[in-house]
DNA sequence: AAGAAAATTTAGGGTTAACTAAATTATATT
DNA sequence: AATATAATTTAGTTAACCCTAAATTTTCTT
């Protein structure tokens, strides 16, 4: 399913999966800035996603691109990789939280499938990694998980932290130095309505977070 | 030091150092084969080594090349990370000594600094591969090993495995289920001086192996 | 020392995946 | 509805890395 595809083609793949849990379809411009390149590049690889046999998305001019079933499973499968690296390399190698994202993010586009089953054994088959992200199945299913983000809570809520997004070294290290990691209990103290900002009682701690960093949180109310 | 270098370029100069362990320098057609590329590829990309700057090699034209002391460390780095891996992936998943190398092979070019080190910490520092081929120490240096290979043996000598060659798995299975692996026991029973096979014995078996196998098998004679 | 064989290089081409600059299309504002 | 702005695509390049076919150089054989 898989064999043809380059690492490029993956995280592309990858990424617009990402952007279209939010959104019903990804943009040039939105693909472009999360994977780093010029728009123009994007246009490119579009086309040739779109052409390729199976298509692994649909692409209309001028309005973005969704993902087909065949480029969905390619884009689990990576994700997959991902979060169990990242798990791996916590668990077996002592990485910090904050330092398994860039290792995986390479290492997920060459391990063998065979590498993919001896890890998840190895683990337990685990079901979410170190920032709480949920791990697909080996049959590629996305189990659920919250999209309830943090800035999206009012005054006086309370809510358990689900997970966190994991590209950020220094956000997650200071996450975690504040209390803010997966399983983690919260109750919004104060929401400012000029700057989003938010206080958050979080155990001993009071926090203030702004609307950039709360978005990156992702909740269940209690 | 290895900032800019591909993934090519990488195993360009493995196998080159490999090559010049045995002869001087390695040509251009010996390249070609263990890359599995044309010569005429392999010519393109010896005059970019030698261009490089720093030169990874130095090439004269229809007379092969010979690493230069920059690209011998690159071949180092690339050689401790394939090794260091083919040993954690055999202690810490499970692997068979015939599953690693293919693996190894591709991780080889992509894991950090970082993760080489804590491997090399989490496995004690190890100085052997499941091979029992030498891993070069953190600072580069290649230890001492056995450059004497069993066809050069004669009859009645007795000698010690003390490294295999890594990259065909059948013939590693088969050397597993006639006990040939490092530290093992062998005597030279009889040599045929028309086809250069050798019998053996090792432990309680008696085999008999072509020059294709025992040129493969590096010994210390006891 | 020629001629044959083998090794190597040159020439020309293809794919992937990026880029910049210019042109086009869509969307938002007035 | 026209215009301005933003988003997107097209066109033209570049670099890495491979290929085949043809030409050249070296080495081997007689
Ligand atoms: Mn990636
Ligand atoms: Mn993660
Ligand atoms: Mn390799
Ligand atoms: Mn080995």
């Amino acid at each position: 399913m898989r064999e043809n595809l380059t690492h490029a083609i993956e995280d592309y793949l990858k990424i617009i999966f990402e952007l279209t849990l939010e959104q019903p379809r990804a943009s040039t411009n939105a693909i472009a800035e999360r994977m780093g390149v010029a728009p123009a590049s994007v246009t490119g690889m579009l086309k040739r996603l779109a052409a390729n046999e199976p298509p692994l998305l649909e692409y209309r001019k001028h309005h973005g691109v969704e993902l087909t079933p065949a480029g969905r499973q390619v884009a689990l499968e990576i994700i997959r990789h991902h979060r169990l690296l990242e798990l791996f390399l916590h668990e077996t190698l002592g990485y910090g939280w904050d330092e398994v994202h860039g290792e995986a993010d390479r290492l997920e586009h060459v391990i063998s499938e065979e590498m993919e089953e001896r890890i998840a054994q190895r683990l337990g088959e685990p079901q979410v990694d170190p920032h709480g992200q949920p791990i697909p199945t080996r049959e590629l299913i996305l189990p659920p998980h919250s999209t309830l983000s943090l800035d999206q809570l009012q005054s006086g809520q309370s809510a358990r932290v689900e997970r966190v997004e994991d590209d950020d070294a220094d956000l997650l290290r200071y996450l975690y130095s504040v209390g803010l990691v997966p399983r983690a209990e919260l109750t919004v103290l104060e929401r400012s309505c000029f700057d989003d900002n938010l206080s958050l009682q979080v155990g001993a701690h009071v926090v203030v977070l702004g609307p950039r960093v709360t978005r990156q949180i992702y909740v269940e109310v209690l």
